[in-house]
DNA sequence: TTGGGCGATCCTGTATACAAGCTCGCCGGC
DNA sequence: GCCGGCGAGCTTGTATACAGGATCGCCCAA
């Protein structure tokens, strides 16, 4: 098996997954990179066959785009994309958010989630970077027991889909906000939307479950139209190569000048 | 490249994943029956590459299950999934009636829509096979004109996750159902959906085309329910054997007896 | 000067050899 | 008789060799 110097992971496919979600997220590459084998071979010391599985689960993400004579490029992101991807993802978690109340939530998540909200409730007003930090673990916490409290497996799945866009995802961004005072008001907004979310799922109120969340997603947007006004933040988002964001503005124009 | 007797695709991945995905609706795999590599290259005539490529496809489709030691095996659906996933399709296919209806329809494809449910209207009536047929497709057509106006490939995706679950695409018993007079009554029930639907997207009411799709997908469980009475038709619906649905009852027992 | 054809090169698809891990069964000892 | 350890076989992970196909550039001819 020619054990290689540093065995980070466990095998070479999920070391070369890694890396390579690692690389496509920083900005190593652009939209429309093509990624060929041989290059990542040598960059990532591995052979081809894992870099070609690790490649085919990327392309499953939604990180890469296969192209019909074979390969893949680095996949390209509207602010279209960025913007339904957000939407789907408040129908789904307002779909969990419906089915955890509906099918009666056992009282040890309802426990949980609380828990997870006290703890945002004290860190929202504070405004230091650990803070912040904390926060984003916590705020995931809260969605993934949210998802799990759902009881399905496949809603899950189609969540990892949308989740995987970035810009999108319910921990996307939360961390660069720091710098901006202004995006921290949301964090109040969020940590309130939050409080209602559960007692609507105590109350089995379906419905109102369901509309919560779906506004709670929509957060997300005003972010993003918060940090597009900051080239300095904006550019440093995980995934923000993949898409065709333009700073200081809110046009979304295809950027032709670059490669 | 060793051209094979017989290339009915275009690539030995591509006829290793038609192949594989035909053996294991058609019943001839079990779930939990492990999916080893050797047998499965005896039996389809490519290498083990090809043969790892499509089970890895297959995985992420859905339709198997990675073992954490390796290898696959093929995934079960519980009764309970099937109504999940039945249910989240309604949702997504709701949220892409609610987009097509406030994005404003291109007239050409209100047209389209218009003219598959025409065709339709003159089916449901009929009762010989050949229509039972055409229904599928006609059907089928309609919801992919359908997702396709919401303008959402990410949308798109998520419905292909979902439907990927046997008994929950909106195609997946109607033709055994030719069998079941009881059953053509719901094709009417469907039309008159498709009916509004169409209306609602025209005068772009998003919230009535919302309603109105996600309750068009319960039809599936109806049809559920219908066809679970006859285990004749039961188990000759594709993806059957994937399931541990049990006949002559609405339980959900697991088979405990087999392998 | 320009357009078309041809060739080299790169890239992917495929097959296969080899190594490591896991499972299961067998055998020996307690 | 039972339990534990050991080994053989099977199964997957990984590397690599080879072949076909696409693409790009270059050169020649009009």
């Amino acid at each position: 098996m020619t054990a290689s110097a540093t065995d980070t992971g466990t095998s070479q496919t999920m070391r070369a997954l890694l890396r390579l979600r690692e690389l496509i997220l920083s900005g190593e590459f652009g939209h429309g990179d093509r990624m060929s084998e041989l290059p990542l071979v040598e960059r990532l010391g591995v052979s081809r066959t894992p870099v070609r599985l690790a490649l085919a689960k990327l392309e499953h993400e939604g990180l890469l785009r296969a192209l019909p004579g074979g390969g893949y490029v680095v996949r390209e992101f509207t602010r279209a994309d960025i913007e339904d991807a957000t939407e789907l993802r408040g129908v789904l978690e307002g779909t969990a958010a419906r089915f955890a109340a509906e099918r009666g939530p056992a009282r040890r998540d309802l426990r949980a989630l609380q828990a997870v909200s006290d703890e945002i409730g004290e860190l929202v007003h504070q405004a230091d970077y650990e803070s912040f930090a904390r926060y984003v673990g916590l705020n995931g916490r809260f969605h993934a027991t949210l998802v799990k409290m759902a009881g399905s497996s496949l809603l899950q799945r189609a969540l990892e889909v949308v989740a995987a866009v970035p810009f999108a995802s319910a921990t996307a961004f939360v961390l660069t906000e720091a710098e901006l005072p202004a995006s921290r008001e949301i964090l109040v907004v969020a940590h309130s939307q939050h409080l209602a979310l559960i007692q609507a799922i105590e109350h089995r109120e379906g419905a109102r479950a369901e509309s919560i969340a779906r506004e709670h997603a929509r957060l997300a947007l005003t972010n993003l139209q918060l940090v597009l006004r900051h080239r300095g933040i904006l550019t440093r988002v995980p995934g923000y190569s993949m898409t065709t964001l333009n700073p200081d503005g809110d046009t979304d124009l295809l950027r032709d000048g670059e490669r």
